[in-house]
DNA sequence: ATTTGTGCAAATCGTTTGCATCTGA
DNA sequence: TCAGATGCAAACGATTTGCACAAAT
């Protein structure tokens, strides 16, 4: 699939895999977007918001603003590279796992973490009012420290 | 409609039941507290923005403002006579029932519904991660409109 | 060259807070 | 009385938007 083809953006060969992807989804691969897509889809699943996603590219010395990493985050979801996730009222949270699947969220430290696959099941879903349809079920179990362990 | 507000000393029986339902929460039946309380319970379960109670407020004439809202739905939330409900990264929402149970919500209209306790079940509840534990499973059942029907 | 994306700062939205004033037990 | 509650407006954090400029095709 992924070729690591010559690249002059630096060391990572995975810039053109994620070019195709940008283009296969019907995005201009700008700078900004190439770089953003690489440290979203580089490192596996994340869950990410876009505050964190902002400082990462600080620290990689991507130079993107605060309000672009926003609009490429709801760009990407848009585009089905993305799913946002909804497990807190305040902070909006992406994640690169588009599969079905659902989450654990740490209320003490605002985590987000996949529940595997396989490990949650609803069943018997409930009839939708008239003229309703589903769209999508989430599942989010909260979780908390228990208090006196590490 | 009833006219709740009136300061006339005749037996209330809402009324004085939402007082004694704020005693047995320890807190103190000020005239605010009891008139949102009685908007909040008086008609069943109910899902309610902050916003949305203030304009039920002013509508019952009742004067409140939007912080002392803001202030009375997290107290009554703490003391266990309202539930949060997060089904949408931009606003909160309040469940007048405290129960078990889950929500749909349609997308479309912001409306939170409550799911009939029975007909959505989760079985096989992950393991959690080592130090942690679970407080609380929560499922969202998403609805859009079906286009092309009412 | 044209279209599309970007940066910045200002604007917006929902929510919280500080503080002077009021009120219920 | 007097701790506790309220109102207002200002503060707030997350997100969005308007517009001049820059980059991709």
């Amino acid at each position: 699939m992924d070729h690591a083809e010559t690249n002059d953006h630096g060391p990572e060969g995975a810039k053109s895999s994620v070019r195709n992807l940008l283009k296969g989804a019907g995005l201009r691969p700008t700078r900004q977007r190439v770089a953003l897509a690489s440290l979203l889809f580089a490192r596996g699943n994340r869950h990410i918001s876009a505050e964190i996603l902002h400082e990462e590219a600080m620290i990689h010395r991507v130079p993107v603003s605060l309000a672009t990493v926003y609009n490429t985050l709801h760009q990407f979801t848009g585009a089905g590279l993305l799913r946002e996730v909804v497990v807190d009222g305040s902070k909006t949270y992406f994640d690169t796992n588009t599969d079905d699947h659902h989450h654990f969220y740490v209320e003490d430290d605002n985590v987000v973490i996949d529940i595997p696959p396989d490990s949650v099941t609803v069943d018997a879903l409930p009839t939708p009012p008239p003229g309703m349809e589903i769209t999508r079920v989430d599942v989010v179990v909260r979780l908390r420290r228990i208090p006196g362990r590490n």
